[in-house]
DNA sequence: TTAAGTATCGAACGAACGTTCGGTAACCTT
DNA sequence: AAGGTTACCGAACGTTCGTTCGATACTTAA
């Protein structure tokens, strides 16, 4: 856990000193202090109401509603509007690349590795949807330097996802597209925020064994099937 | 084309007579006329700042800026915002499913129909991004009368597809489910959009080819992949 | 040429927005 | 008990929002 409310240090900004107080020095891991804890449970109430309203739709009397504060009372815990989508953001991506890291310890086995990626996403994306479906949809809301930020650490999870399929790749002496398969890979799997319902459809376990099944059967493969007949026109 | 700028005839409200003049009966074709295509014209610019922006966070003046119309004017071609964007998303998926049932008449192979669906929905989506982001992103955005009537279209093209795939899955005798089956695919193909780069990727019709290859043999071929070892832990 | 309809506009409306300010209450340390 | 820090609040500020209104130009048909 532990927010690592440290310095977000963007672009310009000076940083006036007023809101910056609670940075910790960088080693310095400070458990959980009562600021932290409240602030992780206002982001959770964020990220509810970013996802139902959106970020532009949401207004933050809607959280001051939801969290039971003070609309001014919300600014001790952030800057603005923005920092707020940016912290989300950010602690959500660094959890599941964290926890991913952690998992691909256990196989050195190539298509193993892509079925640990594939189960760890599914996993939490499922148990966090609501905090998901604000990193997948506001994707393009950030700008300058938060943005930068959080585009950042969205291409190292790419990076990690591609790495994985050239190795299978290499593994298995076949030849694919790595970044058609890594993007076809991410439709797949982040498409599901759109329609998962818990009552109607498989777990997270299950529907990452099955979407495993579906991709891997597909690159693994041989281009066997059928090619399309020439079309005459255009 | 045609807009069809017929009654739009949402839930309750009576429709003071003020907006709904420009109705036609509904037989009567009544080529564009010029106020049709005024509109036409504002949607595209709509769709380009939709698109850009997102609904929430575009403005009714950013709309009058691109399309060099006062603000009091655009109000003579739709009732409101909200009416703005059900009008994108209704021509877009009414077109987009149109095309799908005129190429599915040259085929009667049901794998040969999957890949016609597939490349109909890439040819369209790429010749037209920013509309069809605004249908794919703007999802959940509309309420009431015009969302219904929206999610109503969305579910029979859901149908289209699953049906295809049904088809596909009787004549070879496969095992697999059709709701994951297209929801897989519409995660792949719907997530173009955010990452589809006409200067780096394939052309649409090479995509639709990718696409489908990767997908049908995923689909098609018997489940012989590696099964993932029990794991001890939940 | 005129009259009716269509197209467009400037200006304004009330509501909602993100954010700030000065102050008060609660808490912690000594 | 005192004094400093942290947590929170009511009220307001300036801006922007979607939409409306009354008036003016343009187009068309008699």
């Amino acid at each position: 856990m532990a927010l690592q409310n440290i310095e977000t240090r963007l672009s310009g900004e000076p940083l006036d000193g007023r809101k910056g107080r609670h940075a910790l020095s960088v080693g310095e891991v400070a458990a959980d202090s009562r600021f932290d804890r409240r602030l992780a449970k206002l982001l959770h109430h964020a990220a509810h109401i970013f996802c139902e309203k959106g970020y532009e739709g949401a207004s933050m009397r809607d959280l001051s509603r939801a969290a039971g504060m003070s609309l001014a009372g919300l600014y001790h815990y952030f800057e603005s509007k923005e920092d707020l989508l940016y912290l989300i953001q950010k602690h959500t991506f660094r959890t599941i690349i964290e926890r991913l890291q952690e998992r691909l310890k256990e196989s050195r086995d190539a298509e193993e590795r892509v079925r640990i990626f594939i189960e760890n996403h599914l996993e939490y994306f499922l148990a966090n949807k609501e905090a998901m479906k604000v990193l997948t949809h506001e994707d393009e809301t950030l700008k300058n330097g938060r943005g930068a930020e959080i585009r950042a650490i969205k291409r190292e999870y790419y990076k990690i996802c591609l790495d994985l399929l050239e190795d299978l790749r290499r593994e298995k002496g076949l030849q694919f597209s790595g970044r058609l398969a890594v993007l076809g890979l991410f439709g797949m799997i982040n498409w599901i925020y759109t329609w998962h319902n818990p009552r109607v459809d498989l777990d997270a376990g299950a529907m990452a064994e099955e979407m495993s099944n579906l991709f891997l059967r597909g690159v693994l493969n041989p281009g066997k099937t059928k090619r399309k007949i020439a079309k005459t026109n255009a």
